[in-house]
DNA sequence: CATGAAAAGGCCAGCCA
DNA sequence: TGGCTGGCCTTTTCATG
C-alpha cells in the first residue's frame, strides 16, 4: 500500500490521539470528514493501524518498577528457541521480548511492582524455563523517554 | 486513587483495544452504560488512563529495523545528565530512552528504516551529542512479543 | 472527494439506593 | 457516593452524485 503525505498526516494526529474526531482531522488536513473517515478506514484495513488502544500508566496501578532482563540460551536450535518463545509470551510480567545480536540471545522487558516482585518472577517464572544458560538484569532508574509514535 | 475490581476490568478491555463502545463493557461488566462512563471519567480525570492512540505496524511504514543502543556517558555530573536526555528526548528516531543500572548509562530504543538509516543516524544525530564516552548497538531479529497491555 | 441523511454512541441531567 | 433511566447531541457511517 502508497501512503501518501495526508494519510502521514492522518496517521500522525491517531498515534498522538485517536480520540480526534474525524472532523478535528478533516479540518487540519483540508478534507472532508468522509475523505477522512475512508481513508483511516483503508489504513485499518491494510494494517497500517494495527489497533487502537488506551495507555494506561504503571505507576497507578503498582507497576512501577521496570526491568530488562537479558537472557543466554544453552543452545539455539530452532525447537528450543521456539519453545522458549512460546513460553516467555505466555508470562504476563514480560511486556517486551526481543530475539537480538550480540552476547545474549533474547531481551526481555519485564513490568513487575517492586524488587520483591521482580525476585519472585525470576524464582518462580523465569529460571523454571529450561535451556537458560545465563541471565543478566539491567534496571531502570528512570524512563527518560517512551512513546508508541512512530511518524514524526 | 484506589481501584477497584471493576475499575480494573475496564482497564483490562480498553488497554486491549480502545474501540470498544461503553455498552459493550457494560454487558461484560453488568454495570450499566452510564456507571462504566463515569468509572471511565474519573480514570482518565486521574491519569491512570494516560492517552488514546493508534498503534501503528512499523513495517508498513518503513521502520522495519529496530536498535537497542547502549549509551555511556563520561561523566555523571547532573547537568550533563540532564542535557543528554533532553537532546535525546528531541530525536524522533528514539522511542524509548531509558537510564538504567549496569555496565551503561543509558539505553535508546531506535527506530530506523534499514541499517544504512541507522548509521546514518549514529553520524549525524547521535554522536554530535557531547559527553558519549561509548556506544553499543543491539540488533533486533525478531519482535517476539510487545504490548502495551499491562493489567491482566 | 463532497453532500446529506440515518444510525449509533457519547454525554449529561435528574433521580434513586 | 455510586449507579440507573431517559433523552439530547455529536460523531460515525454509508448511499449517492
Amino acid at each position: 500500500m502508497k501512503i501518501d503525505e495526508l494519510d502521514k498526516k492522518i496517521l500522525y494526529y491517531l498515534q498522538i490521539d485517536s480520540k480526534k474526531t474525524n472532523k478535528e482531522i478533516s479540518n487540519d488536513c483540508g478534507l472532508s470528514v468522509t475523505a477522512v473517515y475512508e481513508r483511516i478506514k483503508k489504513l485499518e484495513r491494510e494494517g497500517v493501524i494495527s489497533k487502537y488502544v488506551a495507555l494506561i500508566d504503571p505507576e497507578m496501578v503498582d507497576k512501577k518498577f521496570m526491568v530488562l532482563c537479558q537472557i543466554k540460551l544453552v543452545q539455539h536450535k530452532k525447537e528450543i528457541l521456539t519453545r522458549f518463545e512460546k513460553e516467555v509470551t505466555g508470562l504476563t510480567e514480560v511486556i517486551e521480548c526481543l530475539h537480538v545480536s550480540g552476547d545474549y540471545d533474547y531481551i526481555l522487558k519485564v513490568l513487575v511492582k517492586d524488587m520483591e516482585a521482580y525476585r519472585e518472577f525470576m524464582v518462580t517464572k523465569l529460571t523454571t524455563l529450561n535451556h537458560i544458560a545465563s541471565t543478566k538484569s539491567i534496571f531502570t532508574i528512570n524512563k527518560v523517554k517512551q512513546t508508541t509514535s512512530i511518524i514524526l
